[in-house]
DNA sequence: AAATATACTTACTTATTAGTAAGTAAGTGC
DNA sequence: GCACTTACTTACTAATAAGTAAGTATATTT
């Protein structure tokens, strides 16, 4: 049993998730959780501080990921943390980097900042995950990390958007591609 | 000098690919157009009919660039396809399927049937042209068309997004890699 | 037992939203 | 010159948004 600021914290990032930043409201999660539109914003002075608070969630939950992937091979390291996208889509969710950075533009500040320090973050470890991986011999590709890095975060962002749009399977043509491109080749 | 309702579905689709569905209202377009309100009532019975109409623009317009194109060879068809989305970051655009897909779930059931057979349009296009390419000896590519096709949409869909996000060079790094995969080897 | 903090609810405000009904002014057809 | 259409405006409604101020019940501290 979460405490309720928690609680906040976890469905208001389902529904940005699920319906993005500008179509969820506070009434919403009150109504999910049995309370009142006002109890949120004991919590939460504003829905800019609850938005910055679900990046940051984000944020903590993928160092303590990677910490706990550490004692993979870099492939493996690289194939759970694109399976951690696949994840999202079997509650028929997206991203959050692909629910809010494609409304970034209609972001308050503070949450335009805290998103674009977890693209960093996300970005230094896997440019460094790939680095490592090809020098230990575990990982291969035609291109530079940082390039490599850029296709992944690119392809599984975008599939679990096209998935919901399409029928086809984007999502797993684009995952079978990207663990394809870094495999070794002998 | 456009009709009224162009000029209202060319603002809409500004104001989609800037902030998204749900972030703008007909208040944005009515003090672009120095006109009320209402008048875009008059044209549009709805707010559904209107991002219906915007998605139609942008099918139409994606027909008659392909129809353009087809006096070119496969690759150079397949690089023009992925400047059409370069073209978008110019101003401060993403593409509409980044916009409109990422907000999949709050749209009205007409506007998520209108974009869905926009992607089947769009990758139907693609799919035949990396094929053609490839027997024509002009692309190559160590996957199926279906797959190169998932993974240049969404390549390109995502880096429109992290560009904005991101002061890294997505948009560039994914487009070089894209081209590249597509280049032949010899 | 009194004071204080925690976690809310009740009741409200202000702003904005899509959408509508009725009216108008300028043209077009006959 | 009269009917009708086109392209709007004025003035409005009902719903929903985030946010606030004041009050309350329960637990904790002193």
């Amino acid at each position: 049993m979460l405490p309720t600021r928690k609680k906040i914290v976890v469905i208001a990032d389902q529904l940005i998730r699920n319906k993005g930043y500008n179509a969820f409201s506070y009434a919403d999660i009150a109504s999910k959780l049995n309370i009142k539109n006002a109890a949120i914003h004991y919590h939460f002075q504003s829905k800019a501080v609850l938005g910055k608070a679900v990046i940051s969630a984000s944020r903590e939950k993928f160092m303590k990921n990677t910490t706990l992937w550490s004692r993979y091979s870099s492939y493996e390291q690289v194939a759970l943390f694109i399976d951690m996208y696949s994840n999202n889509s079997k509650n028929n969710c997206i991203c959050f980097m692909g629910a809010l950075g494609s409304s970034f533009n209609t972001l308050p500040e503070e949450m335009q900042q805290e998103l674009s320090d977890a693209h960093d973050e996300i970005t230094v470890w896997l440019i460094n995950t790939l680095k490592e991986g090809k020098i230990n011999l575990e990982i291969d590709f035609a291109m530079t990390a940082e390039e490599m890095s850029d296709l992944i975060t690119s392809g599984m962002l975008a599939s679990l958007i096209l998935d919901r749009v399409s029928k086809n399977a984007v999502l797993e043509n684009v995952k079978k591609t990207l663990l394809t491109e870094i495999e070794k080749k002998n």
